[in-house]
DNA sequence: TTACTTTTTATCTAAATCGGTAAAAATGTA
DNA sequence: TACATTTTTACCGATTTAGATAAAAAGTAA
């Protein structure tokens, strides 16, 4: 053990840095998710406690593991994959 | 990906596997959480959506990661300690 | 079988999530 | 600066979690 900082600020800070790794915006995970932009927006800041599935949803839209949301020291550099099959295609969301 | 089983079923899979492992009852984890019997039972039988904060609850206790709670493929076979350190000391626990 | 323990289910209340909407604030860009 | 984009905050209503309690059901041992 050593932090003491609260499951819902890192798991927030986590998503957030997997969020702009993936170059979205809020509205656009909320298209993703289902969840709204305020929800989402709530979570990353570690102001609210999401449930499990929120989480799922979550995490299968930024392609991770739960525990990679969840973990306190998640991996900031993961799988730098090619251009080609890195990111969504996101054009058809405005 | 393979399985589409739920995450709450497979997370209260986990949570029950770990309990068993510890010897302890409902009733105990229940004490060592905060988190009542009845809610523990509906958690583990995959029929409630817990919060995140729940989950950390559960996870202090069983003195495991989260990851360990979500992963779907959990790893059954955890940390065989000598009984000198491996369980909880619930004597003062009815 | 009869006890005893453990788990499950039901009901109630309080509090929280969550989507929606709107507006305000913050951030970024020309 | 002005303008656009993004994020945050504040409501609202519907749904859900969760603790407490009690009772029913299931499991275990004698």
């Amino acid at each position: 053990m050593s932090d003491q900082e609260s499951i819902l600020v890192y798991t927030g800070r986590n998503i957030r840095v997997l969020r702009r790794q993936n170059k979205i915006n809020l509205h656009q995970l909320a298209l993703l998710t289902g969840i709204s932009a305020p929800a989402l927006s709530l979570i990353e800041n570690g102001k609210r406690d999401p449930r499990i599935s929120t989480l799922a949803k979550i995490a299968s839209a930024l392609r991770v593991q739960i525990s990679d949301l969840t973990d306190q020291q998640a991996k900031t550099k993961p799988i730098n994959l090619p251009n080609s099959i890195r990111g969504y295609d996101l054009s058809s969301l405005q």
